[in-house]
DNA sequence: ACTTAACTTTACGGCCGCTTCAAGCCCCGG
DNA sequence: CCGGGGCTTGAAGCGGCCGTAAAGTTAAGT
């Protein structure tokens, strides 16, 4: 029961490299170049959700957006994820204008693509902001939406892509995990040869997670393999 | 088979109409003015989730998620879904950090607090029921993901290629091996002619593994050939 | 029972992989 | 154009673990 995307994008690589993130990730993507075909896509294919680029060759992504919320029946709702060019907060306020459920600015990492996209679809069918999903792990928590990481009293300074790779641990708990695979759940591309970067940050997010980094209990080093995220603690 | 949902809230008005829309849809509700009924309430009933307000005329509802969390037995992982008075960050930070598995900022529509109902029973579920890959041989399992060992209820301290080594084997159980095959199907190469290092290592798996190493009763030797690992066992 | 070959056990040296620190680089905002 | 935050890269340090060697034990053949 794969779900059906429709990605409405000009950028043949980018689009090409977030549809094969996506259908990885089990959902069914198609694509559309331009707002016309992408319109005509909407209404041929009437897909579970829109993931469209503000800026398109032929006419505008606010447009489109206004175009399909003017689609006859059910496709009128038909949920729109807005890319936008830039982190410009007017972006956001123009697509949440037109009906947009979301915005995501670019660039934007893979892993929170699908984030917002899982967010949005849950919205759409539980009711209006259903779901914060929040992962708990004894004293740690992890609240997807907000994206903060806690644990006890304190809460964790954690830069996005941190987040990012504290989460692909935390979804996959008591799972060994190699750095490809982490690499792969987080960016959507291989890890070059020797790269130790995964390294360095798990390095720095056990010193926010850890109550004594030198003792890991919750990210766990499995030497020659890769990591896990323990699923007991406490 | 309705769930039984227990809300702790004050305001009268407020519980009455919560109930009543939740009884609609489905869950049998109980109610409770302040902390000290709801804690008595929780363990009288055993409530699948408890719907707590933040604010209480007793005790905070932080005291008493964390009360609830101190109960004995399963009790102690009964879902909470916390009511904050505002939009604060502050309130949502505070309650995950008692252990709340969602919050709702007031005011909010019924059908919201629902959806988050419907999504914290959900997870609370299907949470940690998340399957794994698992070779079992009598009291002897084999987790593939999690790359770990356990005999009965003990984890056993294997190194990453001594699990291999086991995996190895145990994935042919009842098929001797040589050394070479051995070799091949760990480390896709081969063994030079008198290398004893795969002896050393069934030595400190049979250790780690077996009950009387000096009576291996699951890799057994097959003297001028290999090992074997014994498909009866226990 | 003696001999010999094969497996087990123990000890230890060295290497490989993980961690940590420091410097470089890139991107973004002023 | 400059400054800062954060990701990346490189190098140094350290510890864990593999492999070897050598001694001990078991099994088979004479």
């Amino acid at each position: 029961m794969s779900q059906k995307l429709l990605m409405i994008e000009d950028d043949a690589r980018l689009a090409a490299m977030v549809a094969d993130y996506l259908t990885q990730s089990g959902f069914a993507v198609q694509l559309a170049a331009d707002g016309q075909h992408g319109l005509a896509a909407v209404q041929a294919s009437a897909p579970e959700l829109v993931i469209l680029d503000l800026m398109l060759p032929d006419m505008d992504g606010l447009e489109v957006c206004r175009r399909i919320r003017a689609l006859p029946g059910a496709l009128a709702r038909t949920p729109v994820l807005m890319l936008t060019a830039k982190g410009d907060p007017m972006d956001r306020i123009i697509g949440l204008e037109v009906g947009a459920d979301d915005y995501l600015p670019k660039p934007f990492e893979p892993r929170e693509l699908l984030a917002r996209i899982r967010a949005v679809l849950r919205r759409h069918v539980d009711g209006p902001a259903a779901d914060h999903a929040v992962l708990r792990f004894g004293s740690l928590a992890i609240d997807q939406d907000a994206r903060t990481v806690t644990v006890g009293a304190q809460v964790c300074e954690l830069t996005s892509y941190q987040f990012d790779l504290l989460l692909a641990l935390a979804e996959r708990a008591g799972r060994v995990l190699t750095r490809d695979q982490i690499m792969e759940a987080v960016r959507g591309r291989e890890l070059d040869a020797f790269d130790r970067s995964i390294d360095v940050h798990m390095g720095r997010i056990r010193a926010a997670i850890e109550l004594d980094a030198k003792n890991p209990k919750r990210i766990l080093t499995v030497r020659g393999v890769g990591y896990v995220f323990a699923r007991q603690q406490d």
